[in-house]
DNA sequence: AGCTACGTTAAACAGCCGTTCAACGGAAGG
DNA sequence: CCTTCCGTTGAACGGCTGTTTAACGTAGCT
């Protein structure tokens, strides 16, 4: 019943997550049908209304995703991130429902932005532990501010490129990739600036800093 | 002619970038036309389609970017910055559309990174000349990152805290810059890693540095 | 005055949307 | 065998969409 081959509702379900990925989520009941091969009306029988579909793709969409978590969680640890990159045209339906969520909003937008800043936050603290980070002065805004932000970028990225074609996306993550990484770790390991009076005037106006773990913002 | 008071089809063509900004893209025509005082009739009438009426919006807010940075290029340099930013809403309608069309992407959103990475490099370049920042070995590369990671990651904290409504935009604006601006200011200070093996391993792996002004992508 | 051109409206059109309904087919259970 | 249930279909409905068309009024020009 919840294997990959099994039954129609399954199908659909498939059809819709790939068909929003592709087209977003003004895509029709019956585009995504025809996709699933059934009609429009049964959509809407098993699901009981487009809404519901989306709830259900999402849903499973948010599952794929902590198992996937799990999975590399208890395998390997550095190494395994290069074979999930190479794989991951395997995981581009997924993901093309991902970035559309995020384009659109909503509430599995907002989970997976809570869930990528918790995880940022866990490698951050791992890091500062190991000597690798400089640790910073509100470790939970430096993490959502690095998860919205790469977040962002690679949504705005593949919007402005135009993604959604089937087949486009392992070049596209490719290329992505490509052009960002070195920006990235420049930006990373040397920063930006040659001195810290930029910093050191701005945290002269905010007297305040963070003491405890309470969270700095809502 | 050109006047902000002028004709009905400056009226509707304001009225279309408010509503476009509110409600997105799929906003009807209907409603734009009954903000705008008028009936749909007239809008098709004068702009002859919906895409025109998109169209002649697009030109309009590029025409009044292109007009503020020319202001502020001759005005002042620095504290005119602060002073824009208090009077950011006053420009609530026309960022509200650059970020709609960042979301849906287009020619304007494609437009309007091109201007942010040229502006970038123009900082960059500024701030190397001057000392003050560290030189990239690709600033076009950053120039692009830096453009998209920041343009990027404001659409997509806007998108998630589900801006649009009218009155809400100063405020959800200055709460995004007091959240942004102190890990953005530690990253770019001081970066993240406490050395650059990282930073090397990587440079190892990719032999060719960028050597004159060819950009580095397309 | 008559004519023309233009801004404007209301109504109608075709098309797509999500959703509902009645009916059919076949399999399971009495 | 008959019945009951469930998956499935095709057609229909109401509503919204962008666009078209005919008509109306009015201003300006001859």
């Amino acid at each position: 019943m919840d294997a990959t081959g099994g039954g129609t509702a399954t199908r659909i379900r498939e059809a819709a997550i790939a068909r929003f990925g592709r087209d977003g989520f003004d895509a029709g009941l019956r585009a995504i049908a025809a996709d699933a091969g059934v009609t429009a009306g049964l959509v809407v029988h098993h699901f009981g209304s487009k809404d519901g579909l989306r709830r259900a793709c999402d849903a499973r969409v948010l599952r794929l995703i902590r198992e996937e978590k799990a999975k590399t969680l208890t395998s390997g640890t550095s190494e395994m991130l290069l074979t999930q990159l190479a794989e991951v045209e395997r995981f581009a339906p997924l993901v093309l429902y991902l970035l559309r969520s995020l384009q659109a909003g909503g509430e599995l937008a907002a989970e997976l932005i809570v869930q990528l800043t918790t995880d940022a936050e866990k490698y951050l603290t791992a890091g500062e532990a190991a000597g690798v980070i400089l640790p910073s002065r509100d470790r939970a805004a430096r993490a959502r501010y690095l998860a919205y932000q790469s977040a962002g970028g690679m949504l705005l990225w593949f919007t402005l490129h135009g993604v959604g074609a089937p087949g486009t996306f392992r070049t596209a993550f490719r290329q992505y990739v490509d052009e960002v990484t070195q920006p990235a770790l420049e930006l990373f390991a040397q920063g930006l600036l040659v001195d810290r009076t930029m910093l050191d005037d701005f945290l002269m106006q905010v007297p305040d800093p963070p003491e405890d773990g309470s969270p700095s913002a809502s």
